[in-house]
DNA sequence: CTGAAAGCGCTTACAG
DNA sequence: CTGAAAGCGCTTACAG
């Protein structure tokens, strides 16, 4: 393989120029900069990563944390490994990724002291994960993704769940629904949770009542979407706000199986629009995991150059208007 | 931090003993061996990862490449990324992912130039995926998972799909069913490609006839596998050995749905067993992924050590018989 | 703007 | 069985 050195002496300067040019130092000279890129294009030299990260004591590389259940609820977690991965790709920075189990006993001392990576992207949705708090307190600069965690000491980025929910239901209100009924994910997931708290605090706003049975819990999962859409229909809602769209899928499906119109006997709302489903069009929250995971990158990268912290950053939350609730819609 | 020198000193030996203790070297008496891993646990030492590195010319680190896709189309994906990082973290191996998009231009120069990884595990079911050939043709070496390739050149793990289908389908005609339909996975897909291609041969072995009217054809995913047992129904069929088990379980909620009694009516297999589901209990072939995972890796570690390739492994399938197909089973 | 030199923390023939 | 020494391929003050 062509080293530093090699690159040094066809290009007859010294490695130290080499290593600036290479580097974007800017005191170079253009012309030693031109030559350099030159040779080195021409001798397809790249540079070993071991020898730079042992001389700078950085590896160009961090960890990404998932619970691996993530992986199974719904599209979203699937889309943070991605999203990381690419953000990453771009800025040249590799990604490991640790899908941690339920009880990572071992795992946190493993992931802190791997000494591989230079920090950390945690993603947990779990209202309370004692590991996280564990990664936290380590030595590794880390950003949280999803997350709006109670510490205040903790870098973090977010979309704006409540405002989305807020839009949805705003728009139910304004197509002259009044019995809004909710499908919530799993409570212990702060998404869920803020999702819910943000269909209480509509209903409230607009002077509906919070009626229990208008409440019912699911997964964020197909089969259990649906069989709470079944309990619901007893209920007669005009308007149901599911908790994600795999649900509001799951809902549809129902409600059209029992014979009733959709949306002009019930609305449907989901969250999220992270895949083209071949089902109803929805209207939704876009999720935009790509968005989030960029400035996670962008936050871990400023926090790695030493830029002080915490830093954090909502994102705002984008409303689409589809079929599901709205007749004329073109989807 | 604490290097190899601080560990020599305090030890009152040298960094070369110390080493050769680390790397569990044979030549090394038994009072420095002790000695010398007191002093390194006492002070916490930790081999600093870039040095080793530079100094082997190996990192420790292996490559995971996947499409993102299949993260989507079933709970398989997802295992076999976490069963992969948990094998090799069993052996002090760190992974890095690359989940591959449709067109991954670059990323295959990317990946096989990042010079951080030792070698690669490739998970691909697409039939033809011509950045799988340009990574074997690659100067890494590299095991497939779930995957029997065309090239005899390359080392493989898989579960054997025939196999295991065979063996469903001996048990549906055992249980009397002659009407045996299947709803496939995409047939682009070298897994689903395979189970297909067992029914038929199971069909015919039986002395069965082939009925296009019993062939439907789905993705692996719930909402289509719906479909498509829906399309199935006016066939009448008295069994169904669907190409996954998300697939089973939505034709299951169809066949109910229908007034049909499972198994008494149709009987209904799936395959994978991935994860217990809220469902009806099901018969079906057990895709052991950690299994394969562990094997890919021991392939991938040998193939490192120089051993000679290709190397090719194919594990049994194990069939569970539950109430899907038989009303007495337990379940 | 450029180069010689030291150093990052390991491993591994080589000599004893 | 043990140690002194060279070397892995970079970066970065330091001097010019």
């Amino acid at each position: 393989v062509v080293t530093l050195d090699d690159v040094a002496r066809e290009s007859g300067l010294s490695r130290s120029t080499v290593s600036r040019v290479l580097n974007d130092d800017p005191r170079v000279s253009p012309e030693a900069r031109v030559r350099v890129r030159d040779v080195a294009q021409a001798l397809g030299y790249r540079p070993n990563r071991a020898a730079r990260s042992l001389a700078t004591g950085r590896s160009g590389v961090i960890g990404l944390v998932m619970p691996v259940m993530e992986l199974w609820d719904d599209p979203y977690g699937a889309h943070v490994v991605q999203d990381v991965c690419g953000a990453a790709a771009e800025q040249g920075i590799g990604v490991m990724v640790w899908l941690t189990r339920a009880a990572p006993k071992g795992a946190v001392e493993e992931i802190l002291r791997n000494g591989i990576v230079d920090g950390l992207v945690i993603s947990s949705l779990a209202q309370k994960d004692s590991w996280v708090e564990e990664l936290l307190d380590g030595s590794l600069p880390a950003v949280l993704v999803g997350r709006h965690p109670t510490r205040v000491d903790v870098s973090w980025v977010d979309i704006d769940h409540r405002a989305g929910v807020a839009a949805l239901m705003d728009h139910l209100v304004s197509i002259g629904r009044r019995r809004i009924a909710t499908i919530t994910g799993p409570m212990d997931r702060h998404d869920a949770a803020e999702r819910y708290r943000a269909y209480a605090d509509a209903l409230a706003r607009h002077g509906l009542p919070l009626d229990p049975d208008l409440v019912a819990h699911a997964d964020f999962r197909q089969p259990q979407g649906a069989e709470a859409m079944r309990a619901l229909l007893a209920h007669r809602p005009d308007a149901v706000l599911a908790a994600n769209d795999e649900t509001a899928h799951a809902a549809i499906g129902v409600l059209l199986a029992a014979g009733l119109r959709v949306p002009e006997d019930v609305a449907v709302t989901g969250f999220d629009d992270l895949r083209r489903s071949a089902g109803m069009p929805l209207t939704t929250v876009r999720h935009d995991v790509a968005a989030i995971a960029g400035e996670a990158l962008d936050v871990l990268v400023g926090l790695l150059r030493g830029e002080p912290g915490p830093e954090h950053r909502m994102l705002p939350a984008t409303i689409v208007l589809r079929s599901s609730t709205v007749a004329t819609a073109t989807g």
